[in-house]
DNA sequence: CTTGTTGTAATAATATTTGTTACAACTATA
DNA sequence: TATAGTTGTAACAAATATTATTACAACAAG
């Protein structure tokens, strides 16, 4: 299955608030409006965010504003803020194989180093693209797109 | 989200074959009972594998076997041929970002290169792992299971 | 022609994701 | 101290995806 698109709506999210921030007061419905979402998802997703010290929001006067250097946001680091799988495993096994099986009773011996070894992959070219990188891709096109 | 269970079971079963196709005859039952799945959901996997030319099946008499050298197997075979993912994006976008918003009518173009670098990555570990290699992980654990 | 099996459709059950409604708690400001 | 606008969060609903189950036709081999 895809990751949960509540990671592609997280680093929307953090773009617009660096490319808007001069402008609007980063709202939950304002959030909502560019990714095109119920603005309570906007507010769950803000707040694990900013739990994991990515954001932080104002509460009742409203506003959200990234609270750490862009280039020392990485993708990674927003993947795991929102992704919230248990034990952060990438790979889902079957529930109860057949102990009486040599092959079902150790299934996950066998595997899990190897599967570790390919998640760490992911991870390790996650944590090579910041969010820096992608506000710097995001102005560029933005800027294709008038020409 | 993980990565649905049908590739730790793929391989669960690519093992099973290996290891007990001599001392029994290969079922979607005998299979089931080591997954602890029911025989419909191998039957179905095995089609899937079937059609990646991974094994053969024999209908009527029943019976399955791997028709291709172990170590001409990639575990990205076997995550191609069961993980049916529309167009084989493991990043899910949220649907109608707004088209009136430059950051919601560009989240595409400003991140499908990054992601599929990230994929990139991940698939190409993937494709570092035979099915051979797994196998020996297997003998290898079961082996010292025994001491 | 019987037995055991695969292939597959139809359907159900379960889990997960995403969306919605509602409202208390909060902040700034008039 | 009202008021307006907002966040935080619970409760619930809807949509989607995964996994399981039942049923049975098609098939192979003795």
């Amino acid at each position: 299955m895809q990751i949960s698109s509540r990671f592609t709506i997280a680093v929307h999210v953090l773009i617009c608030i660096e490319t808007f921030k001069e402008e609007h007061k980063i709202t939950s419905d304002f959030l909502a409006s560019s990714v095109n979402a119920n603005s309570v998802i906007i507010r769950k997703l803000l707040q694990q965010l900013k739990k994991a010290g990515i954001v932080a929001v104002i509460r009742g006067s409203g506003g959200a504003d990234i609270c750490k250097s862009l280039d020392a946001i990485t993708l990674f680091d927003v993947y795991e803020a929102v992704e919230c799988v248990e034990d952060g495993k990438l790979f889902h096994f079957h529930e109860n194989p057949n102990p009486l099986c040599p092959v079902g009773r150790n299934i996950h011996s066998i595997l899990d180093a190897r599967l570790e070894q390919i998640q760490m992959a992911l991870e390790k070219e996650m944590k090579s693209v910041t969010i820096q990188d992608i506000v710097n891709d995001s102005q560029k096109m933005i800027a294709e797109e008038k020409v």
